[in-house]
DNA sequence: GGACAATGTCGACACGCGTCGACTACTTAT
DNA sequence: ATAAGTAGTCGACGCGTGTCGACATTGTCC
C-alpha cells in the first residue's frame, strides 16, 4: 500500500552531508559559479538523485531575489480567448521556457488594478506580459510605477517609451482594399466586431478601422461597417442588415470570427456563391481556424506565435538589464490567399 | 518627469523602525495572531500606509510554508478551450480566491510528466487541479506520490481514492434517449469527438458513448456514431457520410460543438428543418454557446461553474487538513430545451 | 626558491518573514 | 497579600537558499 505520507523534500543541508561536504559546495555544484572538482561533484550528484533533491523554488527566490517566474496577466469575464489568442500564449511560453522561465496565466480582470499591484509588490513575479491591452489601459500605469519590467501584447494609445509587440493594424484595411479594388470590388461591406470593444479602446478595432475608412473615401470605394457581438447569431444578423441596406456589395470583409460563420451560414442558405457572387475576405483568422469556415478564407492576419515569442523575448531582455534600448515590434500582416475572393461579378473590368 | 528606478519595496524593518516597534510586533500587527493594542496597530498601519508595504510573498511562504498558490494545469497543445473550461476556470478561481488561494493557470504538456514534478518538488505551489484528465493519466500518479493535494476535474478509470469533481456523463445518453424515444425517434445519428481523443483516453468522450449505446440496444435504438474532429469543415463531412449511410434517421445527438455547426450548415444548406425534419440534441453546450447555432440548441450539459467551484473548495479541504473524508462529486446533467427536438416525422404516434 | 594565480572547499551571513519563549504591566481570584 | 492569569511587546531563531571572504592546495613563471 503506497502510504501518502508527507514525504519531506530532501534540502541541502541532507545533500551535504550524505556527499560529505558543506552546503555551500553542492550550491556551487548546482549553479557552477565556481569550479568543484569532478569527484565531488559526482559524489554529490548521486546523493542528489538518491535523495530525490529538488532546490527549494522559495528559499531560491527569496536569497537570489530571482524568482524564475513570468506573470501572463490573463483576462477574464472579457471576450473569450480564440485561437490566436492560444498561439501566442503557446509560443509565449515556449520562449520563456527557453530562456529559464516559467510563464504563468495569472487570471485576473482587467480593471482590477489593486490586485495587479498587490501582485508586483509582493515580488513573486519578476515581470509581466500584458494581453487584451486597451488604448487607455489603467495596468500599464501601475507596472509603470512599480518598475516591474513588462511587455505589452497589443499598445495605448501612448506607448512611444513602452515594450511591446503588436500587430501593425494600419496596415490590415489597406491591404485588403487594395487586393479587393484590383479585382474590381467598389462597394464593399464590412463585419466588424462589437462596438463595446470599439468604445472600451479595443486596439486591433480601432486601429484596423481608420485606416480602412481613410484610404477607402481616397479611392472612392464605399463601405458599409456592422458592428457585431462575436456570436454566430449576431453575425447572420449583421449579414442581413448589411444586405438589405447595400444590396449591391461585391465584397465582404470579416474581422470577427463567429460573426463570419453566420454571415457564411446565411450567404450559403441564400445561394450566394463564393467568390463568384460575393468575395470574402477575413481579418485575423489564424491557421487552426482555418478549418472552422466553408469556403475556407483568405486572410489578413497575425502570426500569433512570432507575436508570442518575440513577447517572451523582449521581457526577458528588459529582465536582464536591457533598460536602454526601445524594444517595440509590429507584425508585418500575413496575406492568404485562400480563394474566397475574385473577380467582382459586374466586372467592370 | 517620473523616473522608473527601482522603488526598492519597504520591509518589514522599514515598517517597524518608522512605527517605533519591533519586528515581530508588525509580524501580530499583520496577523492578529497576538493582541495588539489598538494604538500601536494604527501606527503600525500608518507607517505600513506610507511606506507603501506588501510583505513579501517569497519570504512569507518560505517561513510559514505556505505560498497561498494553487496551480491549473493548463493543458497545451491539445483540443483548445471551450467556452464550458472558461467557465470553470473562472468559477474555480473565484472561488479559491475567497479561500484567501490565488489559482494559477500553469501551462504544461500532459505528457510533460518531468516539468509537472518538478514543479511540485519545488514547493512552490500548495495544490494542483487537474483538468483534462484521461482514463489512464500519468500525471496522477506523479501527484499521488509527490506528497501534494490535488483534485481532478474530470477523472481516471481508477479513482476511487482520489479527489475529483466531474460531470455524471453516464447520464447523458440515457437522458437524451428517453427524451427522444418518448418524441419517436427510433433511428438516431449522432456526431461526436474525434477518435484520437476517444483512444487516449478522453473521460467525456469515453463515459457517455457506452451507455448510450447500451440502453439504446435494449430499447430497440438504432444508432449510428460518427467521430469528427472538432473543426466545422469535419462537422460537414461528418453529416453528410451520415445521411448518406442513414437516410432514414430522425434524430441527431451532437457532441462537438465546431462540427454541430457544421453539420447544421449542411442541414441548412439542404432544406431540412429544424426540428420539423430533424431533431438535434446537443451535449455539453454551455449557455455562452447557445448564441452560436442556428437554431439554438436543446442541451444536456454541465454547469461549468458549478465544477470549477467545487474542484476549488474541494482542493482547499485537503490543504486545510481534512484528509479522511471522500471528495468526490458528480454534476447531475441539465436538461436546457431551447426547442430543436420534436416529434419524429414518420409520426408512428 | 619565491611570487603569484588558479583551483577547490568551507564557514558565515543575508534574504524577509513566521513564531516561540520570555518579559513587563496589569487585572482578577483567592 | 499572593498566586494566577491576560494583554502587549521584544529578541532570537529558523525556513532553505545564494554568495562573499578566507583558506589550503597545486601549478607556473622568472
Amino acid at each position: 500500500m503506497s502510504s501518502t505520507k508527507k514525504p519531506k523534500q530532501a534540502t541541502r543541508a541532507d545533500v551535504a552531508k550524505m556527499a560529505g561536504v558543506s552546503e555551500s559546495t553542492v550550491s556551487y555544484a548546482l549553479t557552477g559559479v565556481r569550479p568543484i572538482s569532478d569527484e565531488t561533484r559526482e559524489r554529490i550528484e548521486e546523493a542528489m538523485k538518491t535523495l530525490g533533491y529538488v532546490p527549494n523554488a522559495m528559499a531560491q527566490a527569496l536569497a537570489s531575489k530571482k524568482s524564475g517566474l513570468l506573470a501572463l496577466l490573463f483576462p477574464v469575464g472579457e471576450r473569450g480567448f480564440d485561437e490566436t489568442d492560444f498561439e501566442y500564449v503557446e509560443a509565449a511560453t515556449a520562449a520563456a521556457a527557453e530562456d529559464g522561465y516559467q510563464l504563468l496565466l495569472w487570471p485576473n480582470a482587467v480593471e482590477d488594478v489593486a490586485s495587479l499591484r498587490k501582485i508586483v509588490a509582493q515580488g513573486l513575479v519578476e515581470g509581466v506580459l500584458l494581453m487584451e491591452v486597451r488604448a487607455q489601459d489603467p495596468r500599464v500605469e501601475v507596472l509603470r510605477d512599480s518598475g516591474t519590467p513588462f511587455c505589452l501584447i497589443g499598445r495605448t494609445d501612448d506607448s512611444q517609451d513602452l515594450t511591446f509587440v503588436d500587430a501593425d493594424f494600419s496596415q490590415w484595411g489597406p491591404m485588403a482594399l487594395h487586393h479587393l479594388l484590383d479585382l474590381g470590388h467598389t462597394n464593399i461591406g464590412v463585419i466588424s466586431m462589437s462596438s463595446d470593444l470599439l468604445e472600451a479602446g479595443y486596439g486591433p478595432g480601432v486601429r484596423t478601422e481608420k485606416p480602412l475608412l481613410d484610404l477607402a473615401k481616397r479611392l472612392g470605394i464605399t463601405i458599409t461597417i456592422k458592428h457585431a457581438k462575436a456570436t454566430i447569431r449576431a453575425g447572420r444578423e449583421a449579414f442581413e442588415e448589411l444586405t438589405a441596406e447595400q444590396p449591391d456589395i461585391t465584397a465582404l470583409i470579416g474581422f470577427n470570427e463567429p460573426a463570419l460563420i453566420g454571415a457564411l451560414e446565411v450567404a450559403g442558405a441564400r445561394g450566394i456563391n463564393i467568390p463568384e457572387d460575393l468575395s470574402m475576405l477575413s481579418f485575423g483568422i489564424s491557421d487552426e481556424a482555418e478549418n472552422m469556415t466553408v469556403p475556407a478564407q483568405t486572410t489578413i492576419g497575425v502570426d500569433g506565435r512570432e507575436l508570442g515569442r518575440m513577447a517572451a523575448q523582449y521581457l526577458v531582455a528588459r529582465l536582464n538589464g536591457d533598460k536602454k534600448s526601445v524594444l517595440q515590434y509590429l507584425t508585418q500582416p500575413q496575406f492568404v490567399d485562400r480563394g474566397s475572393t475574385g473577380l467582382a461579378p459586374l466586372g467592370q473590368k
